[in-house]
DNA sequence: GGCGTGACTTATA
DNA sequence: ATATAAGCCACGC
């Protein structure tokens, strides 16, 4: 029986990192979703954290859209791995998403609450 | 196996 | 509104 503790990494199944980008990936177009958002389907809201991790880590950035993934305020990251917030904003102008200010993202009318 | 760090969030002052 | 503290998980040393 799996008393090996908890699964030490190396198990999809129960790694979060899977879990996240997996989520990630079922984020419809023109809409985006807070890192606390997904922590919450997590289980734990405070696996925000590790949302933002599993996304600077992520190994496939095209599979993974990172870019539909905001902070609380419906900020960018100020440190993107795509190599600025400037990418990522226009990849979100594509989809059709307006932004309030440059950094920031009108999460009234594109919080996928329904993730 | 411990300690510090990180694309975060929440609560409290 | 800003500042500080605590919380969670994974990675590197």
């Amino acid at each position: 029986m799996p008393s090996t503790s908890k699964n030490h990494t190396k198990t999809p199944e129960r790694n979060l990192f899977t879990r996240i980008y997996k989520i990630v990936d079922q984020i419809p177009a023109g809409k985006v979703v807070t890192y606390g958002q997904i922590a919450r389907k997590l289980g734990n809201p405070r696996l925000a954290q590790v949302v933002g991790w599993a996304l600077h880590v992520n190994p496939s950035p095209i599979k993974t859209p990172c870019h539909r993934v905001v902070n609380r305020e419906g900020k960018l990251a100020e440190n993107f791995g795509f190599g600025g917030w400037e990418t990522q904003q226009e990849l979100l102008k594509k989809e059709g998403i307006t932004f309030e200010t440059p950094h920031k993202v009108d999460l009234k009318k594109f919080g996928t609450s329904e993730l």
